[in-house]
DNA sequence: CATGCTCACAAGCCTATCTTGTGAGCACCC
DNA sequence: GGGTGCTCACAAGATAGGCTTGTGAGCATG
């Protein structure tokens, strides 16, 4: 839960465009709003940090070294919110957009939202105006079905294979990987490495049957005898819960357990003899490249970004 | 710039706990609001998403798909607001606080509110307070002689060498790496490993003489005829906007510009023969371990975490 | 069939934030 | 010297969004 001293976004957003303008009023214009509500804005933000942001002189305003602090902070928060604010654009129904796509889930949770950032940001570096992009976000079969149709020109899917009847190129994996919480026997540093026949033979914590996580580990498991699962559960987020506080390994996306990786939440096991990998592909109809237009250009991005 | 359709972040985290109580009233009283004022918020921020975010019924409500896929993506805002939100404590005068220590800026800015956030986590799940950690962000020097004169029982510094006279451990590195602009020759996938010596020859975008930066760049590059630099910021942000707009290669620390690495904004090139590794060390005095309580809770965090 | 859970609608209050209007300090330039 | 333009701050009034309280309706369960 947060705490009662954490600013709003648009006041951090402002915050940002002061450190970069070196002006509250330019700062203000930048965003639309007087400068007098700027200033009160940053003076209600000093009022939560205790202790001042900003040093204002009559030739504008410095971030102190506090001020330079929280900037870098309030950044990485904005990071987020601007991908937050890219999949809320794209799931808008503003259908004036330009670029029409359909995504599988996993890629419209993780992944696009950053590209749809990247492309933007490029464009508008660029001088272009940026694309707008509308997203459905279905299951895998579903997108084929769009682009085989026709009735979307571009689409997202993942899956072992890549998908036949249709041009596609890889975006990126999706690494399944294995995790246990920080109290688990495996999460010990000498037993973080189990061998396939063991995961199999363990009760694990579950998403409910027909996901797309699910589905990729049984048929890697599929040769083995499995123990049924302690839990089955319907979300990503559930499952993280689960296994934090102990009810047994699980198997989810690596991009969904970055964050709790890093922090400790969640420990990584290594698994001999099994592979995981899922291949995400962009999938098209026709030529051997992209549609024209933005489409091709959000491919080459998201190709770009798979490559790092 | 942040669109119109961003809900704050107090309805962002509204809408994760209703996902993970299963209900409007119960998310409320977890937040200390009227059911009624839950059910208004979800209420605009589906109206700003365009499309329910939350599937009614009368025992209780689920999310739908699309709610789903804005939790995750809230999912993410938030834990960066987390960190904020545990920086800012940090900073703030409530000096009631139980852990006083000193964190020189690279630290202090890209991984002490991480660890706070995971070691607050981590006591909370197992019934206890979490510790209040009151920051002092500094440079490296200073904070070696906080700790050396007994001002503060714990500090994080950082540094080619370990500190002499006081006792240490390992809680992470800071790689310096050096990027470039996508346009720039560099960023070439052929061309993307310079020698030391091209990289001293050319002009570089840096920051100003003391800064921690510069100081392990020119000792790196100390044997070396060095270009002087094209320009001279003040800031990391400053730099990083610079070097993406093309003014000319940088080394910056990797904690800083991992977003932009990812999204492509900007491009990292090897350079053979440097090492620009700086060690960051948890610094006390006195026993071989650090103080007991708080602080070496603290450290064993930091140093799980940086073995990850 | 009462009780307790769910959520929704309506009225009124309250407070945070915005705008407009004004003023003062500093720098530059004619 | 004094105009011009930039900086930020203070004050007063309008607005809007979010809150609470009060109420009611649908569903499940003992």
């Amino acid at each position: 839960m947060l705490g009662p001293h954490v600013p709003d976004l648009r006041a951090l957003e402002l915050l940002v465009v002061v450190a970069r303008t070196g002006s509250l009023g330019a700062a203000a214009a930048e965003l639309g709003i007087t400068q007098q509500a700027a200033s009160s804005r940053v003076r209600t933000m000093e009022s939560l940090v205790g202790e001042p942001l900003v040093a204002r002189s009559k030739r504008g305003s410095e971030l102190t070294p506090t001020g330079e602090l929280v900037v870098q902070w309030a950044g990485r928060v904005l990071d987020a919110a601007q991908e937050l604010d890219a999949g809320i654009g794209a799931l808008r129904a503003d259908r004036r957009g330009h670029l029409d796509i359909a995504a599988s889930l996993t890629i419209a949770e993780h992944l696009l939202p950053g590209w749809i950032v990247g492309l933007r940001a490029q464009q508008a570096q660029r001088g272009r105006q940026p694309t707008d992009v509308t997203m459905t976000a279905t299951n895998t079969r579903r997108v084929t079905e769009l682009v085989t149709s026709g009735e979307i020109a571009l689409g997202f899917v993942e899956g072992p294979d890549a998908p036949r009847g249709l041009r596609h190129r890889l975006v990126g994996t999706d690494e399944l990987v294995v995790v246990v919480g920080p109290a688990h026997p495996w999460a010990l540093r000498s037993r973080r490495r189990v061998s396939a026949a063991t995961l199999a033979a363990t009760p694990l914590v579950v998403r409910e049957p027909g996901s797309g996580t699910r589905t990729v580990l049984e048929r890697a498991l599929a040769d083995l005898p499995m123990a049924p699962p302690v839990l089955e559960l319907s979300s990503t987020a559930a499952v993280r819960a689960a296994v934090a506080a102990g009810a047994g390994p699980a198997a989810v996306g690596a991009h969904a357990v970055r964050d709790d990786l890093a922090t400790g939440r969640l420990v990584r096991v290594t698994v001999t003899g099994l592979d995981l990998t899922r291949r995400l592909h962009a999938v098209w109809k026709g030529g051997p490249h992209p549609p024209e237009g933005p489409a091709r250009e959000l491919v080459a991005w998201a190709a770009r970004a798979a490559r790092t």
